[in-house]
DNA sequence: AATCGAATCAACCGCCTCTCG
DNA sequence: TCGAGAGGCGGTTGATTCGAT
């Protein structure tokens, strides 16, 4: 099919000359693109490319604007961060990427992360555990059910607790109405225990403004997203050290007291659980959602729909 | 040095949305 | 209200590069 754009004029298509790239740069840089459709007839005779190809060729390659070279790490943990939340909205994800066009961004996460998010046992689309992955190392499962909340319309589970491997994991959900003080950092390179924050209500997400990020100033990315979130699901996993002794939150490299606020640095929120006690087989967690939300210093009446407020844990 | 498969990435395709007459 | 055109986007393709044998 050929573009309406194009459809009155030869055009040439694959890859482009350095002569038509100079031509292009130049006719933008003196006169700005205008409608792209008019670009190629006013940059030259030359230039028989049509308008869409033109603006994608000035987008990808020959604005000024564009940083070079290879991903950092921190590029590709915020590409994480933000795909987990919107899926594949690669304009949107390259907007908190300066210098990133959208392709770029599409080809390294088709070419590198993905597969990397696969080795390390989780979904790419998801960014959940895998199935074969629960079943290969035989994970045990176990998930609590007693959070009960007329906002958690999913009315899916508050807690998971499971194994990896031989190491215990918690996963916990949290509803949440309004924008939390809750800014988690993860490490991405850690075992599969250490694993992300799941993202349980990709669909509230996607129902949930998430379009305009550009309103809210520079900021980490997990930060921005959440700045523009009115209601959803938060969801964590935790990692458990020893073996099955106790159960606490890494955050920041630091281990944390069972649902205490981490004093010296008011944005550290790291969530911490001890009372896993018993070996993994058989144990049990008391979970005070009242106190835990007293930590997250959320704001008035943000949970006030909340019917059952303590949650018990039990495994066995 | 030659071959071949994998990885990478630029560019295109087709669909959707928005704007304007 | 409707339709045409343009812009924008995500998926896909195909050429090129890279690396192993």
């Amino acid at each position: 099919m050929v573009h309406q754009c194009c459809s009155k004029q030869k055009v040439k298509r694959g890859l482009w000359s350095p002569e038509e790239d100079e031509k292009l740069a130049r006719h933008i840089t003196t006169h700005g693109h205008g409608s792209w459709s008019s670009v190629p007839k006013l940059a030259g005779q030359w230039l028989q490319r049509c308008g869409k190809s033109c603006r994608l060729r000035w987008i990808n390659y020959l604005r000024p604007d564009l940083k070079r070279g290879s991903f950092t790490s921190q590029e590709e943990r915020t590409i994480i961060d933000v795909h987990r939340i919107l899926g594949n909205r690669w304009s949107q994800i390259a907007k908190h990427l300066p210098g990133r066009t959208d392709n770029e961004v599409k080809n390294f996460w088709n070419s590198c992360i993905k597969k990397k998010l696969i080795a390390q046992g989780l979904d790419p689309n998801t960014h959940n555990l895998l199935p074969s992955s629960h079943h290969h190392h035989h994970n045990h499962k176990l998930t609590g059910t007693s959070l009960s909340s007329s906002s958690n319309s999913k009315g899916s589970s508050a807690f998971s607790v499971f194994q990896i491997d031989n190491a215990p994991a918690m996963e916990l959900k949290i509803p949440v109405v309004a924008f939390p003080s809750f800014t988690p950092s993860y490490d991405y390179t850690g075992s599969a225990a250490l694993l992300p924050p799941m993202q349980p209500a990709y669909d509230n997400y996607h129902q949930h403004s998430f379009t305009d990020f550009q309103q809210h100033p520079p900021a980490p990315v997990p930060n921005s997203l959440m700045n523009s979130l009115d209601t959803g699901e938060i969801s964590c996993i935790w990692n458990m050290e020893g073996d099955g002794a106790s159960m606490s939150a890494k955050h920041n490299d630091n281990d944390h007291q069972l649902l205490q606020r981490h004093d010296d640095d008011p944005n550290n929120n790291a969530i911490a659980f001890n009372t896993m006690d018993a070996p993994m087989e058989s144990c049990s967690a008391g979970f005070d959602f009242d106190q835990y939300m007293d930590m997250l210093q959320l704001p008035c009446g943000m949970f006030s729909n909340l019917s059952d407020p303590v949650d018990q844990l039990t495994w066995g």
